[in-house]
DNA sequence: CTGAAAGCGCTTACAG
DNA sequence: CTGAAAGCGCTTACAG
């Protein structure tokens, strides 16, 4: 790397590097001839500044840091793309890191964020017990979580009310007919898990419908665990005919092995999936979603953090959600065979 | 932000700046009693060196730039985490940046990392003309080429050699007993644009098929231009059999149209596309494709950039790539209509 | 309006 | 084995 460095422009423009430096940083205490020269000779030299030295003299870096669980879960590649293009836009840019839903290397990461000094984070935590987020928060690094919060942990954060999605999509099956909706849930160690499952089971009971633990599958939010609830629903001797899958990609797993079982979706069985993810819609059958606005999420995340950068405190922000129905879940009402619903005892997962 | 300094450390230990820094640096000229002290008033710290004025001083921030077109894409996402998984193993962290298939922003975002003095950089390039690439390569700045190449630029780099796969789509639907294949081609100002096409012209030779250049659309890379396509086509007078989409993004765009027009993907139409997207088999009917190792490419791109650092000057690398079939295009070989193919004289595209 | 100088947090020859 | 000092590339009071 050959870097051109401010002592080069200042040579060529004939002035001391205080000067240049003014200059470039658009100080007004210049004068029109240095202002031209100084330009002049950056220009003609390329020049770069060099971030790390500007950093460590201005305690600022620009650079935002953003750490998602899984950037191959389309929704938070959706989250990335719109935070990143918010971010740009305030003159800031964003590293990316990837948790792979494992603690240590979100713990990594967020080390290697204190450690380049960026002027903020942005998080979308894995599990529970917050890691070396503390270490954040200790350090008065501004932070901002998104999607997920962590109990105890007082941050600023953009979340999803899924209430009255989730409570839509319960009464849509009721009126379909159905009273047995098998829920494919995320893991309670998660507050999205736990939020959802507690909306779920409020709105079965609102409706009227089964509230048989066996109906509830407690996933992982990874596509395998979705495959696995579904096998595990379906062996029921009493099966739901309807799931409700708490996130795409255990969605995706719910929709892979209804193929391989041969369940026809939206005809065999009814299915409605957490997350508005473009590829859904094409599907066939189109797949019925609870949709929340992942691109107001990273606006308003980037919104929050700027705000705590420049030492405000600012309220958290909860988004609605709401049900978008399509032809997964939308079939024709047939009168359901009215089985026992005696409540089998078998173990309950809670 | 309230950072720990190498000189609290020291003080804490009661030794010298130089002998902290030397201590934490593992160099083996300190005591063990020293290194004992240190290492104790690190942790009760919790010490985070402050990496920008390492690699000021350092000249190395051992972090990795990568530049994709789209994080959206899943492919790019896919790459994103496979490069970044290596990059992490190898000790480098990775910085990912979004040029949203605009020329400009990736101008930016190179900008920014020669600023940031980051190791190297893994570039999948937007466009033809280089842009600030030209700057990397004048500041001698480690750079890889991936999926993507640049005519002029002399730089390493990992890319699909996608002659063999399309030949083996073109054959597998010629099988089949389709003679007129429509083309939904990337754009010409793309080397991987430029090279499928040209293999998909050579197999459609090769195979005794229609060369009726209508039958080629050229796209963008983008799902609205996938629709445009099929658009296009199927209001030839003589509209294909068979449609092979160059990317997955305008295969979702093919897909989402065909349903619109009710044309049922592997009965009415035969469908392949390029990239082997996880969401492809999930598909009703699965979608065959031509397939290419995403996690290799990203690996590679990270190998051979270690190299370059490393002041060698590794050979490029060019991965294969190879038909699955599914049920796209796997339909049942059905005596075709035998339509005049003459050759209308309207528009050709080159 | 401009230059000289201090200093951001480190690392690394240089003496001892 | 250790300390004092220089210096990485910048920015910013401080004089003038």
């Amino acid at each position: 790397m050959e870097a051109v460095t401010i002592k080069e422009v200042a040579a060529l423009a004939g002035v001391s590097v205080g000067t240049a430096s003014r200059v470039l940083s658009g100080n007004p205490a210049t004068s029109a001839d240095t202002r031209e020269r100084v330009a002049a000779a950056a220009a003609e030299l390329d020049y770069q500044p060099n971030a790390q030295a500007q950093a460590l003299r201005s305690t600022r870096s620009n650079s935002l840091g953003l750490l998602v669980p899984d950037v191959r879960n389309p929704f938070f590649a959706d989250l990335a793309h719109a935070a990143e293009q918010a971010a740009l836009s305030a003159g800031y840019v964003t590293l990316l890191g990837n948790a792979n839903e494992q603690g240590d290397q979100q713990d990594r990461y967020l080390d290697t964020l204190i450690s380049r000094r960026v002027d903020g984070v942005i998080v979308a935590p894995v599990g529970d017990d917050g890691g070396r987020l503390r270490a954040l928060i200790e350090r008065k690094v501004p932070t901002v979580l998104v999607d997920r919060t962590v109990p105890g942990l007082d941050l600023p954060s953009v979340t999803t009310d899924s209430e009255a999605g989730i409570r839509q999509a319960v009464q849509h099956l009721a009126e379909q007919g159905h009273t047995r909706i098998g829920y494919i849930s995320g893991p309670q160690a998660t507050s999205t898990g736990r939020d959802r499952f507690a909306a779920f089971t409020r709105a079965v009971a609102e409706a009227g419908l089964s509230q048989d633990p066996e109906l509830v599958y407690f996933g992982d939010y990874q596509a395998a665990s979705g495959s696995a609830g579904v096998h595990a629903l379906m062996e029921l001797t009493n099966p739901p005919t309807a799931l409700l899958a708490a996130d795409s990609l255990m969605a995706v797993g719910a929709i892979s092995i209804l193929h391989k079982l041969g369940k026809r979706i939206g005809t065999d069985i009814a299915l409605v999936a957490f997350d508005d993810i473009e590829w859904f819609a094409l599907l066939n059958p189109a797949l019925s979603v609870i949709a929340h606005s992942v691109e107001d999420m990273g606006r308003i995340a980037i919104e929050l953090l700027l705000q705590v950068i420049a030492g405000q405190a600012p309220e958290s922000v909860v988004l609605p959600s709401e049900l978008i129905v399509r032809a997964s879940s939308a079939m024709p009402i047939r009168p359901m065979p009215i089985l026992p619903t005696t409540q089998t005892e078998q173990r309950s997962q809670q």
